[in-house]
RNA sequence: GUGCCCGUAGCUCAAUUGGAUAGAGCAUCAGCCUUCUAAGCUGAGGGUUACUGGUUCGAGUCCAGUCGGGCAUACCA
């Protein structure tokens, strides 16, 4: 319809002679008051031309011209809008389409033959999942879901880190409680990991080795147990959220050398130097970011000859590009928001388009519990862990509320409220509009002939819906597929989730101000091919979340 | 100090990325079930968009400054 209405407004800027110098922008209005959809073309060309808005707009209508099955009514309004009203029959005959495209409806073509990778989660194996991280790995897995709808490719990537110094705390940890099991006295530090799942895993080594490690120095054993449980545990978390990644990447990759004979790490470093962006002293070899007006060089090589982190990052996304992705896509904490303006630097100084990366920022999750905010750390073992949560609220909440809210915005989880499992939890309100759906569906079958088949071969009968509620419902199911084009582009799941939302408002109004299974035989038919229609795409719009879609409820 | 994010109804958050009279949920108050799921619907109250300037047809949105909150400013990852 949007295509329909530029279509004309081009041929009526052609007639007018009027240059159309910038791009016709067709909105929805605020306010269904002020038409179905509006355009702003004469305040944006008001200028060039030297007129006023208004007269402009005056201008273009007059030349403007639509069968009287598609507009009813153009009309000029504020300081220039030219607004459009669109007959019911026409917005209802868009309606059938998404029967007919049922679970591609929505789907995009912009990443058609197009690869995407989209990093998240990468949580090194030292713990159990917070909380936090669950915020990242759920927009992540939305992002994925979103871009997979647009056509691209989509590869879900896991990077971590089992070596340097977080690991060695760890397995020493893991030592320490072993030996405390053994019944020997040992002091456990401040700085190690406080959390029971170390002792479960010290617990684990007992009772399969017994008690001859005691005077083990090797502490490969304790790591690799250590490693192998947590990232079992990490696995099993995100599955319960219905995450999952295609790769996994461990970092100790680049540190090895490949066919070249080179570690990726240090054809980095050379590429660099040849640059002329690299320089040795106090003993470290640094990254000379004070040449692109930094007030610090940052440090790639320790002094200790240990790459620092920002030295495998750069490398790892050499990798991204040279594994061919187009679209580059990493999630990261706000923790980590110091950290990619540097790699994307020294990519483009290496001369790879670093506008193919883009990074979604997710800001940090506070708890509230009792109208306490508690403040978390990974390492004192009392950050509020993601199993708890999903436990208490279930998967589906979980993960509509890490992203009901932009990623830009702290995100305060109330734990009390989202434990209530009461209709203040926002899922139930979408959930429930389907299995109302999919109810009156169930008794349509059974008691008043209706089919699905049947409903599609019927779905004509749309047209002759006509009132408020039916049109602004079926209208708005059109979004759908700008809304997913909308999420695509600025790496926001939160605009599904409102979306949904006045769906399925929409839907409830409908509902109870229409009867449907008690209507005349065709306007029973064309509301529940609406109703159809409707479940379609709060289905489409679940899948892209990763909520469920209940039948009953 | 510097960089990034945030500041909108009593609370949690939106606002089609510069559009028209700033909207939802919770909470409060008043209505709607002998009728397809009341986990629903209808209505009411609630705002100087932190503050001050600027840019233009038009600013919650962009720019500058001020105030307040978060994160980061490691040869930790």
């Amino acid at each position: 319809m949007r295509e329909y209405l530029t279509e004309h407004i081009k041929q009526a800027l052609h007639k007018a002679s009027i240059p159309a110098s910038r791009a016709i922008k067709i909105e929805k209005p605020s306010d269904s008051r002020l038409g179905d959809f509006s355009t702003n073309i004469a305040l944006v060309l008001a200028g060039e031309c030297g007129m006023n808005p208004r007269q402009l707009a005056q201008k273009i209508t007059e030349n403007l011209s639509f069968s009287e099955t598609t507009v009813s009514k153009t009309e000029i309004a504020g300081p220039g809008f030219i607004n459009f009203y669109l007959e019911p029959a026409f917005i209802m005959k868009q309606v059938e389409q998404i029967l007919t495209s049922s679970d591609r409806f929505g789907r995009g073509l912009a990443g058609e033959g197009k690869n995407a990778i989209v990093e998240y989660v990468s949580a090194n194996p030292t713990g159990p999942l917070t909380i936090g991280r669950g915020r990242g790995g759920v927009l992540g897995d939305c992002i994925a879901n979103i871009l997979e709808a647009q056509g691209y490719t989509v590869t879900r990537e896991y990077y971590f880190n089992d070596a340097g110094r977080q690991m060695s705390i760890l397995s020493e940890s893991v030592r320490l409680r072993y030996l405390e099991l053994c019944g020997i006295a040992v002091e456990f530090p401040d700085t190690h990991y406080q959390g029971d799942y170390i002792r479960e895993i010290a617990a684990a080594i007992l009772e399969k080795h017994g008690e001859k490690l005691i005077d083990s120095d090797s502490p490969e054993l304790f790591k690799q147990t250590a490693e192998n449980h947590i990232f079992t545990h990490i696995k099993n978390t995100l599955h319960r959220l219905d995450i999952t990644h295609d790769s996994y990447f461990n970092e100790h990759r680049l540190y090895q050398e490949d066919e070249s004979g080179i570690s990726p790490n240090q054809q980095v470093i050379d590429a660099l130097h040849q640059k002329g962006f690299i320089d040795h002293y106090d003993g470290a070899t640094w990254f000379m970011t004070t040449r692109l007006g930094q007030e610090k060089d940052k440090v790639l090589v320790k002094s200790s000859g240990e790459p620092s982190y920002r030295l495998p990052d750069i490398a790892y996304h050499v990798t991204k590009f040279e594994r061919g992705f187009d679209e580059i896509v990493n999630i990261f904490g706000a923790d980590h928001i110091d950290e990619y303006p540097d790699v994307i630097e020294a990519l483009k100084i290496l001369g790879y388009d670093a506008g193919r990366i883009r990074v979604a920022i997710n800001q940090f999750v506070t708890t509230t519990v009792n109208g306490e905010t508690v403040k978390m750390s990974t390492r004192k073992g009392n950050a509020d862990l993601l199993d708890d949560l999903i436990d208490d609220v279930g998967a589906d909440a979980t993960r509509l509320f890490f992203i009901m809210r932009s990623k830009d915005s702290h995100l305060n989880f109330d734990i009390d409220l989202a434990k209530k499992q009461s209709k203040d939890n926002p899922v139930f309100y979408l959930q429930y509009a389907h299995a109302r759906i999919c109810s009156l569906l169930r008794i349509a079958e059974n008691e008043a002939d209706f089919s699905l088949e049947k409903g599609s071969a019927d779905a004509h009968l749309m047209r002759k819906l006509t009132s408020a509620h039916e049109i602004q419902l079926g209208f708005t199911l059109l979004d759908y597929p700008d809304v997913i084009e909308t999420c695509a582009r600025i790496l926001e799941p939160q605009k599904m989730v409102e979306y949904l939302h006045s769906v399925a408002e929409l839907y409830h109004r409908f509902y109870q101000e229409c009867p449907i299974l008690k209507a005349d035989p065709d306007i029973r038919t064309a509301r529940l091919v609406l109703s159809l229609a409707t479940r379609q795409v709060l289905r489409n719009g679940f899948r892209i979340l990763g909520i469920s879609a209940p039948k009953s409820m």
